[in-house]
DNA sequence: TTGAAACCATGGAGCCGCTACGGGGTCAAG
DNA sequence: CTTGACCCCGTAGCGGCTCCATGGTTTCAA
């Protein structure tokens, strides 16, 4: 399998594969006469793991850190629950401060309807006062 | 007032002031005598409406947008309005997946309880299963 | 057989919004 | 005269890519 190969089955692009492999994700596949990668199933495998990984957000060192624990079987699985337990503890974080963002946007936006010149624009005049440290709408508190 | 006094009137880091005039949100400063920056009243309300655009999450590029309405009031304020639809767009988009990635994340961990090897880490077998397609409680669709 | 298109290689820069660092100049108090 | 607090500037680093320049290789059709 070649590069190109390897990004078409898993949907990953060439360069971020390539990048993968320098920040020491997955291993250096072996070379063709001509110097081009050549990747084996296990490849396919191992770079189909860290974009699932991915898709649950987490950082390449932690992956990293799964990858220790999927070649060493052995040592205890505290610390995969523990790296779980902190992600989900961030991602509820960023969902309540989220949730806030989204209120004062929407409180934002209210404040202006239609096309007018930017001088009455409401949201224009909540961020203005803000700046001066009056009360405003999108930043109740 | 020199970088510092308004540092501490604003709260914002010195360091990150100099950043907002590098990147042109910030209008360069008159100096004293011996090259340090001389602030004035009006630097102050700008940098309170820039960083309460960042508490808004805006990017940079938009509160350049928005200074520029504020220097230009006769313009229609339309690109205001498009300006936080989007942002509010992108912000409920990015709520959806957090909440998704919440329950993928809790339905992982739902499968490792205590301690023990690697091995049998519940949390584990169910990435390593995604990372072969099969069914997996954290990325069922 | 030639030549264009599609692939592969490498190294380095750019993105965002800071933050930190290194190496210096300025100034007031003790 | 030294200490410490302040200020200056330029550069590099963070994460996770993405894009670029430059050049070699393969593959197909004309």
């Amino acid at each position: 399998m070649r590069i190109g190969d390897l990004a078409k089955a898993t949907g990953v692009d060439i360069e971020t594969i390539r990048y993968y492999e320098k920040a020491g994700l997955l291993p250096e596949p072996g070379r063709e006469a001509n110097g081009y990668r050549a990747y084996r199933q296990e490849h396919l495998e191992r770079l189909a793991f860290i974009r699932h990984c991915r898709a649950l957000d987490m950082p390449l060192e932690s992956i990293r850190r799964l990858l220790d624990f999927v070649a060493h079987p052995e040592a205890e699985c505290g610390d995969i629950n523990r790296l779980i337990d902190e992600k989900l503890a961030r991602v509820q974080a960023r969902l309540n401060s989220l949730r806030a963002l989204e209120s004062q946007l929407a409180a934002l936006r209210a404040q202006c309807g239609e096309n007018h010149s930017a001088r009455e624009c409401g949201i224009l005049h909540e961020l203005v006062a803000a700046a001066h440290g009056e009360a405003c709408a999108c930043h109740t508190k």
